[in-house]
DNA sequence: GCCCGTCTGTGCGTTGACGCACTTAAAGGA
DNA sequence: TCCTTTAAGTGCGTCAACGCACAGACGGGC
């Protein structure tokens, strides 16, 4: 985990800095380091106080609740669309959700009393992060929704197509039994999702490594979900 | 549906408008109209520009979202510690989501420019506004949890405190039809739910007039989530 | 009092997902 | 090279929820 000043081509690796006014970026650029984020680590934990906000660019988060009997669904994900944290603005300091490294990648982070310090300010990046926070909403509307009424088959593709909307390259390093944890279903049902769609083509599968062939075909076994939270990412964030 | 003038008292019944700074209250009060809300009225559809946000007093007001072909799941509940139009200071001004009167009863409505100016003020409205939203998220997150984890009684368990909390009595006018779609589940699977509530001796129910006759049996018998987000609530909004 | 529409209850067969136990297969270290 | 570990695939039985069809049962209107 290296840390390293800010540029402004690094920072502009993620969406949401990259569309704030040069004045703030100029003033965020000091306090923001890019470090390396390695799969599985915790970025913080339920409940627990928050003392950075990241902003991912190449690594991808994912927001999961635990139940106490240790099983886990995923509500939310989080790649260089967005930002890992909003609770520091919001006013709640903590949020009851685990945010954890779904794909090694790199992040930038910042100390939340900078960024509160930020966001009082009330500029354009004020702007950003609700405009942020409430496409995050639809995203964890639309989980709420899909979760109620699709198949874990369908679900598995809305899983792909975001992950992979957020991800540099075709390949996502993930084993079955992971990819099951952060859905919140049985991994022999990830692993017959999975053959089904190896089958059809659409996606190649070889212990923990998983190749994204043919993006048009996951887009057609897809259930509706998937575009209505890319549809409002791109109004909001636009 | 009539309107009429605020006043403090009346102002008083939403939490929200009862925990801003005095000032604040005085400005808003004369662009706060307090009307009825009959059961079944859509205050918004999805997609729609918000023209008013809304308080509930004694309405409770359920979040949905449809479906291409026609089935609904709720995404969450607002009643009289909360509002309805979140999307108006978060920036996006609309939202893939229906809003529909699941409770009848009064709220008050203010113009969406009116919101808007009070909020860029930045004060004590500000921040609990944000607070709100965020209370919401978890309301919203722990649906998406629940219904990938529990079985359809403990969700209904769930609701029915969720409705309770927002309600002036212990009665639910509500049909079990009304409950399903809410759910986003079979009619059946409520009968059969509330059958069971109901030889527990929790409520009794008669063709859309449901009773809470105990509910300390229905918090024994509800899931976590329930629990999970009423303190998340009561921490944000104290 | 009767009728009809609406709400609730019940009984199927079906299915998608679950839990468990186990096998197969790949990767990596001794 | 073998051996251990970890990931993926398979085959059950079980169960909760589904869809459908229909049978009460309640209540408002005539």
């Amino acid at each position: 985990m290296t840390d390293a000043a800010a540029t402004k081509e690094e920072a502009a690796q993620n969406n949401l800095l990259s569309s704030i006014r040069a004045d703030e970026l100029e003033r965020l650029l000091p306090n923001l380091q890019l470090l390396s984020l390695p799969l599985g680590k915790v970025l913080y934990e339920s409940g627990e106080k928050m003392d950075y906000i990241y902003f991912p660019t190449t690594a991808i988060i994912s927001l999961l609740y635990i139940m106490e009997n240790g099983s886990s669904a995923e509500i939310g994900v989080v790649g260089n669309d967005g930002m890992i944290g909003i609770a520091i603005f919001m006013g709640g300091d903590t949020t009851p959700n685990r945010a954890v490294v779904q794909s090694a990648g790199k992040a930038f982070k910042m100390k939340s009393s900078q960024m509160k310090d930020e966001f009082t300010l009330g500029g354009r990046f004020h702007n950003i992060c609700l405009r942020y926070t409430q496409a995050l909403i639809t995203q964890i509307s639309q989980t709420a929704v899909c979760n109620r009424l699709h198949s874990v088959d369908q679900q598995l593709c809305r899983w792909l197509l975001l992950s992979h909307d957020r991800l540099p390259t075709d390949r996502l390093i993930m084993t079955q039994d992971l990819i099951s944890n952060m859905l919140g279903v049985r991994r022999e049902g990830i692993t017959h999702a999975a053959k089904r769609l190896q089958s059809a083509g659409y996606i190649s599968y070889v212990r923990g490594d998983m190749t994204i062939l043919n993006r048009k075909g996951l887009e057609a076994s897809v259930c509706e979900c998937y575009q209505v939270v890319k549809t409002e990412y791109d109004r909001l964030l636009a």
